[in-house]
DNA sequence: ACAAAAGTGTTATCAGTACACCCATGC
DNA sequence: GCATGGGTGTACTGATAACACTTTTGT
């Protein structure tokens, strides 16, 4: 089986990552730009995605496509939605835009979610130009890759309720408060700083370090780390019913 | 646009149906029979599910097979997970099966489950020879369905501690032992039946009916009903990071 | 009257919430 | 020495968990 695109099959990848130092969640967008006898024709964002290849899985495509966007691997990535609708391609902007891809009008994509911290992405020479856009501030977006992006980020606020995940978008070495702005940041809520920290901190997996922030212009902070190891270990089921 | 397959690409549908007699959760699976020369070939069971039409949506193509294969319309379903890998149709008796069928060999299938009740589906003069198995004590399965299942399985067993959408699996009207036999069910655990009656009792959504069991052979129990008008009135997030 | 499942109350413990001030550090 | 964000304690409230017997009905 020789490497081929499956021209009706994609998988755009909503890539989150968060901004510590700004304090706000960020997703990557790559410009779309053409123009035809000195008139713009298309001038907006897209996510970034490509054809499923024959020998692939979804999963393998969408790790590909990470890794062709920012060089990462082994970043946490969850398969969260298809998205199918027979008119999702057939905007006037998207028509126009097609008239240059392989892709087919028909298109189903399957869609992931990638969670890491700006910090790791260099874009300084990122060949598609791909920039960060606050989640709460997007720009015109081509094709349904608003929909998308609001899908993922419902998601998103959902699972990071009841899963680690929110460890993902951090540092290795993060302060408590970096853990609520992150949390605020997300939900858009405010939460009561004293409460948080005692609720974290006596997690048996939140591991304060030997280490506090340094090059910070005021008292540092304490840092800690989240051991994946004692989570999984002590991790069971309570099956609380909260309907 | 004329009603034309698309041969890579289909909806599987996982169709949960709770039997509140036998008090267990069953799924709708179809036998899939071969015979050669008098050897049989093939003598599973698989999902139910079928190409997408290139005018549908994934969520059309999910209710027209639930709609063939039960009579039902405007039941729960929830899309879940996209099947791709590469070799998913590719063991020995899929091929064989396969032969007879207009299936792509790479073809990926959109996967969705299904809630509601057995009474609900007539199975006498089904034309597919659908019949019900309870969900841990399934026949040997086609394709890569038993993972479907399983996965399926998995997301039913969180959902249903944080929607109310284990009422989609009963009657309208039942009482609180239902629930809790449905719960006990689902997630494999015992539950305290005085704590579990008040916790629901107290919801304002859990509605006390003028009715009570009939034709039981014992003292008849209290019957009520689920008010989705009440809970969506009074749902509001309420953010608890539990993790 | 008996079998079978329906229904009922109390106490202890834990988790969540609300709330305001002192502390350590870099500059 | 001062500005800045880091860090701390207590009391209240509501939910969960453990636990065993009585009541109602059909037969």
């Amino acid at each position: 089986m020789k490497p081929e695109k499956i021209l009706n099959i994609s998988v755009d990848c909503v890539v989150f990552g968060y901004d510590v130092n700004t304090k706000t969640l960020n997703i990557l967008l790559i410009p779309r730009y053409l123009e035809s006898k000195g008139k713009v024709l298309v001038d907006d964002f897209v996510l970034t995605g490509y054809h499923v290849y024959n020998h692939e899985t979804l999963d393998d495509t969408a790790t590909r496509v990470l890794k062709e966007l920012t060089g990462l691997t082994n970043q946490y990535k969850k398969q969260f939605k298809a998205f199918g609708n027979p008119n999702r391609l057939t905007n006037e902007k998207d028509l126009i835009w097609i008239k240059n891809e392989e892709f087919n009008l028909r298109t189903i994509t399957v869609a992931y979610y990638f969670l890491l911290n700006t910090e790791d992405v260099d874009l300084r020479h990122n060949k598609h130009k791909a920039q960060w856009f606050p989640v709460n501030d997007l720009p015109e977006l081509g094709f349904d890759h608003k929909k998308i992006i609001k899908e993922a980020y419902e998601d998103l606020k959902i699972k990071c309720l009841s899963e680690p995940i929110i460890f993902k978008l951090l540092p290795d070495k993060f302060t408590i408060n970096d853990v609520q702005d992150l949390y605020q940041s997300i939900l858009g809520i405010q939460i009561d700083n004293r409460n948080f920290r005692r609720k974290l901190i006596n997690k048996k997996y939140i591991i304060a370090l030997d280490e506090k922030q340094v090059g910070v212009s005021k008292r540092p902070a304490q840092l800690y780390m989240f051991s994946k190891d004692i989570y999984d270990k002590m991790f069971q089921k309570n099956y609380l019913i909260s309907i």
